[in-house]
DNA sequence: CAAATGATTCGCT
DNA sequence: GCGAATCATTTGG
């Protein structure tokens, strides 16, 4: 499997989140690998988008990540406790990002079920392998994603997404999630997901 | 089973 | 001070 290169990234969120769909997220920190496919993304299209943190060319300490260079990690902390994992897109000075939303875990499950419900992937109850990874909160406890990843390089060899030759699978589009704040923004078909994939948050 | 609720921290105004 | 790109748990039908 082939390394997403710089060029993937720096294109437009809405085409680079459709495109990642499938693709394989693999992380290798701390002498562990964990590798999952992913099966949902949201495109926030920046400046103009009011659901983005970078509407209205906001630029402050946090969001300063999505103006650098495409190819890079964003991660915030939500709601006082859940981290959300970002793929900064697009050209220099072009604040846009992909949120992904659900992963379908493939290798180092009993990793991520030790993060997550500290049991091995094995103990689980088929409720919990499911929702190991379906939510965007959810899989950055499975895959041990925090702030320390903010402005990671993924065209480096700690994490990085990798193409995927099975692309079996059809594309649905549907408006993004928990962002009723962003007036007529929320109702922008910008949510992709895989159809059918039982990790999927919300279908 | 659907709906409501509480948790909890930090960036921004 | 306010409120957020969420989740787990509880409540009620």
């Amino acid at each position: 499997m082939k390394k997403l290169e710089r060029d993937f990234y720096n294109r437009d969120s809405i085409t680079v989140a459709k495109e990642l769909l499938g693709k394989i997220l693999i992380s290798k920190v701390g002498g562990k690998t964990l590798s999952a496919k992913i099966v949902e993304t949201e495109a926030y299209m920046g400046i103009t988008d009011k659901a983005a943190h970078s509407y209205g060319a906001r630029r402050t300490q946090r969001v300063e990540v999505m103006y650098g260079n495409a190819g890079f990690v964003y991660v915030f902390i939500i709601y006082g406790m859940h981290n959300c994992f970002n793929v900064v897109t697009n050209e220099i000075d072009v604040p846009q990002a992909v949120l992904v939303r659900a992963l379908e875990p493939l290798d180092g499950l009993d990793d991520m079920a030790e993060s997550r419900f500290k049991k091995t992937y094995g103990e689980l109850s088929k409720q919990q392998k499911i929702s190991i990874s379906n939510g965007p909160g959810k899989l950055c406890k499975a895959f041990a994603i925090d702030r320390s990843f903010n402005g990671e390089d993924l065209c480096k060899n700690q994490i990085y997404i990798a193409d995927n030759k099975d692309y079996d699978f059809e594309i649905v589009t549907s408006k993004r999630i928990g962002i009723d704040y962003a007036e007529e923004a929320k109702d922008y078909p910008w949510r992709f997901y895989i159809k059918g994939n039982p990790y999927v948050s919300v279908k």
